[in-house]
DNA sequence: ATATTTGAAGACAAAAAAGTCTTTTTTTAC
DNA sequence: GTAAAAAAAGACTTTTTTGTCTTCAAATAT
């Protein structure tokens, strides 16, 4: 459903909003590690998000990535159009061109309120209020934090 | 989530079951025409379903595709599982090597139970049923029977 | 028998997605 | 001021997906 480049994108602003912390930026060799993608591919993708203004960084020694203010106010929604485009979200299940309640294809009915809610999910609610949600339900990005 | 590949041998079989006669075979040509899919692509596609006996075929003139009482008792999971395979319906909507309901990733509890109820509907049922359903309840897989 | 029609098979080509590498620019610390 | 550290930019490569083309094999109608 999503790109690479798309679950990278998302899981980089989450993990950028989950660790803030005043005035800490962080660079895309310690994200890339953390969220265990690919560095170069994934310092592309800061990049374009930067150019967006969904992510802030910085240049130099010190520098990195960061989220201030205004990059928490916009929506998972808001990196999916960024990186992947939304078209996808459109399209039916099993590819046919019109496909909606009155002529659903075989699986419409399934598929069509399952999206409703992930656009719930992905529309309605800001970076921030996605990870407080995150944070007080123990939602997880990484890895690296499970103890098994 | 599924490859055009992959929704292609979904609608040919589907299709296939639908408009199904006695000792009547369809060409691909017909099938690429009514479904508006790229002949020689869609050729190549029913030649893998028809090795792994999925679909039955008979060459020469008055030959072409067609499902025997076995094609029909296969399932739409069966028709993935030849195409695409199944790795990707395991895996995290978010990209997470580890994604369950102990260790959630932020839109598990979203997708999980629609990946259950999708899984449903393409293991449980049979082709035969599955089309028995979509003649009942009138669902379409091409346009080309609907009038607007 | 043979021409014709159809699927089978595999090489080939194009496009998209994923990923790498190199060079440049900016900034900071010393 | 200079060296080092970081992002920015863009060219490049690889892999996967999608799609085409050509040749071969089988079966049927005449």
């Amino acid at each position: 459903m999503l790109s690479n480049a798309c679950k990278y994108a998302i899981r980089s602003i989450l993990y950028l909003a989950i660790n803030k912390e005043e005035n800490k930026k962080v660079g895309v060799k310690k994200i890339a590690e953390e969220l265990e993608t690919p560095q170069p591919f994934l310092a592309k993708l800061l990049q374009q998000l930067t150019r967006n203004k969904l992510v802030s960084s910085a240049k130099g020694p010190t520098g990195g990535f960061f989220l201030d203010e205004n990059n928490l106010k916009n929506s998972v929604w808001d990196i999916i159009k960024c990186i992947d485009g939304t078209d996808k979200f459109d399209q039916c299940f099993m590819g046919l061109s019109s496909c909606d309640d009155k002529n659903p294809c075989p699986v419409h009915f399934t598929v069509a309120p399952f999206k409703e809610k992930l656009f719930k999910d992905f529309k309605d609610k800001t970076i921030q209020e996605f990870v407080d949600e995150i944070k007080i339900k123990g939602r997880h990005l990484t890895l690296k934090n499970l103890d098994i």
